[in-house]
DNA sequence: CTCGATTAAATTGCGTGCAATTTAATCTCG
DNA sequence: CGAGATTAAATTGCACGCAATTTAATCGAG
């Protein structure tokens, strides 16, 4: 019975898909990045300074698609671990540079078999995984890295 | 240059995407949402009310992958704006049985259009669609039911 | 040069998510 | 039957995510 109410079902959306699958890879880097002692959030935002080594906070909340309500107490947190660094910039006092430490620049080293041990739990196969990839970046939006 | 660290690399990342798409689609929802004066958390719970009538809080957390910690605040304000009952089981008083009020009901026929509106914002093609579903269901599944 | 507008972070407040623990009810097995 | 194991929710504590507001610095039109 396909009634009205058929696209109410949530076995037809994609919606909730997307969601759960995201909780559910977020879970999965858990137990590797606890060795780490990172949190999800933490280990993005560590990427973002490992590739672009410094970065004001409203350039990483670009990239990463976070605000600066949720970005603070991150950065905070990766700044007492002496991860990186936060610092006014002298040119324009409003804005904060977020520096990576060479403690930081470490840490690389220890988080370079992450991704394969999140992949090799995926299952997805290459073409899928392009795929997924593609769709991904059509819903986010278009510009990216 | 791709060197050793290529791999942590965001853009080489699918989790990246997926976490940013589902966060992406939360907020597309939420000024269809604010009509209803749900959040995207008490409208995927009413859509399981709306399909089930009535469920445990169990039952209800293996169907959204959800944990008590979670779904009882969302439950007791669900119960608070009148849209469901919150009942121990009278059989089994460890259990929590949720149910669908007849205001709950009603609430369903002014969330009718909310798919429709959603979906029309994420230019996807059928075909994508069903890839991404079948894709996402490959990375939920993965280890359970 | 100045004052209102704009901008960047920080702060506040609320609603998740989830791990870990607690409480209460039920089950199991001797 | 009865004590320990198991189970279902609730509770606690922490870390997001984001809207809204605040604070401080800079910009820019007149």
């Amino acid at each position: 019975m396909d009634n009205k109410y058929e696209a109410l079902r949530l076995c037809n959306q994609l919606c909730f898909p997307l969601y759960a699958a995201s909780k559910e890879i977020i879970r999965r880097y858990k137990p590797v990045l606890d060795e780490l002692e990172l949190t999800y959030t933490q280990y993005i935002t560590m990427m973002v300074m490992w590739e672009h080594g410094s970065m004001s906070v409203k350039d990483m909340g670009k990239v990463l698609y976070l605000d600066s309500g949720t970005l603070t107490p991150v950065l905070k947190k990766l700044e007492q671990k002496g991860f990186i660094t936060r610092k006014r910039d002298s040119a324009d006092e409003r804005v904060l540079v977020v520096t990576v430490t060479d403690e930081g620049m470490a840490l690389r080293d220890r988080a370079l078999d992450v991704p394969a041990k999140i992949a090799c739990t995926l299952e997805l196969s290459p073409e899928e995984a392009i795929m997924l990839a593609g769709i991904l970046r059509k819903i986010i939006g278009e510009q990216e890295d």
